[in-house]
DNA sequence: CATTTTAAT
DNA sequence: CTGCATTAAAATG
């Protein structure tokens, strides 16, 4: 969900009295901004006074614990910049000209990387929760009104005029609106809308992926080939489309990558469009002036970083290109460089293809001394997460405890049991000592938050049988994880790495039940495409897909004139057809079938692809992937056999495993900028 | 150097 | 003023 609000006006303060002005007034600003929240970036929105707004949520929250351990984190962070500009000009007496060769080097290497043949679009839905709201209630969209009781999760354009914005205390944004309508959530509303609109979205790209329950990115190249249309007027059928059926406005944002994708749908935003064009100059223009913070992945903290460098803009990355491995580290350096050049994936897949690495709950409460309270609460997390484990299918090799202090101070201590662990008594008994121990350590435990999460995960999926029928080998809870601690054979994530992700920089204050409700109702819709799309043969494997998943998998919806396509059963699966993509008539094209398992192109030959599809599976990929793609029609893809046609992230993809390995480039970039790397 | 802990998104 | 997941870097031994 755009989190819209201007940042500009702070974010220009920030900047000029962080290198002049006195100390204190520095960090009273830069504290009121940190305090404007991580959502304050992206959109612009002019209406507002940020000054006012910042001092009135200053003014709010000053002397709560929260606030006093902000303003503990931005001192830290202040001295950690300072540490940086120490650092950079010790870096400036130096001859940095291997450094910078180095760098130039790699720009030239990603330079070669470069994929212009792709469209990739980034829709994101405009307030989402609110406009969801409003349908029900449409005299809402004239007054200021908030989604979300205790904290906002979104507000509609109303609310935003005043300064109001996703992740804010509700308190706060009543200080702000006092007129702000404050409505309870409703996720299962949310997610059946959801759900509507993905529904068109497979029409256009059947294998879209999902980044949160608002948001997709679709790779439309095919889809533009096949119906000769430029990727400008299909994605105003796809928003026009969207809106007719859903009654929901998007905004969409077209670029060679998801990367720009990404920001180009927030230039238009609310219900509009925005275009980079495949075109190198166009790209490096675009980077050239846009605001470091706009990038997914750069967030409060690495901006200011960057920004007491120097570096305000994508643009300015590069001449200071000798500086950042030093300053940054290795890989918040990659992904600076990828930045600068406006070099992203250009894949996109569903989200069930990615590999769950951990599972854990967490739960706040009030402030907590007694050591029996204290333990009754451990056990309860620890019953939850066996819920969670179960529901999964995963065991865990290793145990985090995760505590925050009632000075929101947070601690985490781990343990790797013997055997992998999932039930409420390992879970507790594991995790006792460990909370024993730091009972010890620290002198006052007053807790406000306990957490507990099983990660280096184990699948206990029963292995029945398989798609095909063919039996697979047994592997127990231990053996089939492979050197990397990763297990291979790694079930489909559950739908909370899915829809039920929240939206960027949102939440919600719900309560399990809630979520559970949300399950039934993703169930309910499952089942109901089950019946509408599949025939009976289908509708028996959707069946069985689900009595194997448990409740868990919410597929990307089938599309209609696909949907209906029969498949041989189980050689369906093997044989794609040919000729599904139209070859470029200007481009040397290779015709090759893409794996099914691996994800990889193979020989268009039918032995040589069968024999390559009986080895992924006997690697145990299998099942998950079998599910995934069983109503789809294999597609033979032809693929252009233009050096750099696959990206260099796409290439570095693991080969054990179909599942994507996040690449800092890929994704965002998590968390790279966390200081001066001072090794060495 | 491997593992643990922290911190950012 | 939440909850869940992922990642990278720093700290630790």
């Amino acid at each position: 969900m755009a989190a819209d609000g201007a940042g500009e006006l702070l974010q220009a303060k920030v900047s000029t009295s962080a290198s002049s002005v006195s100390k204190e007034a520095t960090e009273h600003d830069t504290l009121k901004y940190h305090l404007l929240g991580p959502s304050l970036t992206k959109a612009g929105q002019d209406t507002v006074d940020q000054q006012k707004v910042s001092e009135v949520i200053y003014n709010a929250s000053k002397g709560s614990k929260f606030f006093n351990n902000e303003e503990v984190k931005d001192k830290n962070l202040t001295q950690k910049i300072e540490r940086i500009l120490v650092k950079k000009r010790q870096l400036e007496r130096l001859d940095l000209a291997s450094d910078r060769r180095r760098a130039d080097d790699y720009i030239t290497e990603l330079e070669m990387t470069r994929d212009l043949s792709q469209t990739v679009v980034h829709i994101d839905c405009d307030a989402f929760y609110a406009a969801v709201e409003e349908l029900d209630r449409p005299e809402l969209k004239d007054v200021p009104m908030a989604v979300g009781k205790g904290v906002l999760t979104t507000c509609n354009y109303h609310a935003r005029k005043f300064g109001c914005r996703s992740g804010m205390a509700g308190f706060v944004a009543q200080k702000l609106c006092p007129d702000l309508i404050s409505l309870p959530l409703n996720f299962e509303k949310y997610t059946a809308k959801a759900q509507e609109i993905r529904t068109i979205l497979a029409e256009y790209d059947p294998r879209f992926e999902s980044a949160s329950i608002d948001e997709a990115y679709l790779n439309i190249t095919d889809y533009c080939n096949e119906n000769d249309l430029k990727p400008w007027d299909a994605v105003m059928q796809l928003r026009a489309e969207v809106h007719e059926k859903c009654r929901i406005t998007i905004s969409a944002g077209l670029a060679p990558n998801a990367k720009i994708a990404k920001v180009a749908s927030n230039r238009n935003k609310p219900n509009g469009q925005f275009m980079v064009t495949n075109d190198r100059v166009t790209v490096l223009a675009f980077m050239r002036d846009l605001p470091t913070r706009k990038v997914n992945g750069i967030g409060r903290v690495f901006e200011r970083e960057l920004d007491a460098i120097g570096v305000k803009t994508c643009g300015d990355i590069y001449s200071f290109r000798q500086y950042l491995s030093k300053l940054f580290g290795e890989k918040a350096f990659q992904f600076l460089m990828q930045t600068y050049l406006g070099l992203g994936r250009t894949s996109v897949q569903p989200a069930e293809d990615y590999e769950r690495k951990s599972v854990g709950t967490e739960s706040t409460f009030r402030d907590m001394s007694d050591p029996n309270e204290l333990r009754d609460k451990l056990r309860w997390i620890a019953e939850e997460l066996e819920k969670d484990m179960t529901r999964t299918q995963f065991k865990g090799r290793t145990l985090v405890l995760k505590i925050k202090l009632y000075t929101y101070e947070v601690l985490t201590r781990q343990f790797a049991p013997p055997k992998a662990v999932c039930s409420a008594d390992d879970l507790y008994n594991y995790a006792l000592p460990m909370f024993a121990k730091l009972e010890k350590e620290i002198p006052t435990m007053k807790l406000r938050l306990m957490g507990l999460r099983c990660t280096h995960l184990v699948s206990t999926k029963k292995p029945e049988k398989d798609f095909f029928g063919m039996g697979l080998q047994r592997f127990s809870s231990t053996d089939s994880h492979d050197s990397d601690g990763n297990n291979s054979s790694r079930t489909v994530t559950d739908n909370k790495g899915e829809w039920q992700v929240w939206p960027d920089s949102e939440f919600e204050a719900s309560e399990r039940q809630e979520r559970q409700a949300e399950l039934e109702e993703a169930e309910r819709l499952s089942q109901e495409y089950a019946q509408q799309e599949c025939n009976e043969e289908e509708a028996l494997e959707e069946a069985n897909r689900r009595r194997k998943h448990g409740r868990e998998i919410l597929p990307n919806p089938i599309p209609r004139e696909k949907g209906g396509q029969k498949l041989d059963s189980g050689i369906g699966f093997r044989k794609p057809e040919t000729g599904y993509k139209k070859p470029e008539p200007d481009k040397p094209v290779k015709e090759v079938w893409r794996c099914p398992v691996c994800q990889r192109p193979q020989d268009a030959d039918e032995r040589s692809f069968n024999e390559h599809v009986d080895f992924c599976l006997s690697k145990q990929a299998i099942k998950e992937t079998a599910q995934e793609h069983f109503p789809l029609p294999l597609q033979a893809v032809a693929l252009r056999e233009t050096a750099g046609r696959e990206n260099a992230n796409e290439r570095r993809r693991g080969r054990s495993s179909h599942k994507r390995k996040l690449d800092p480039a890929d994704r965002g970039m998590k968390k790279l900028c966390s200081g001066v790397a001072e090794k060495g």
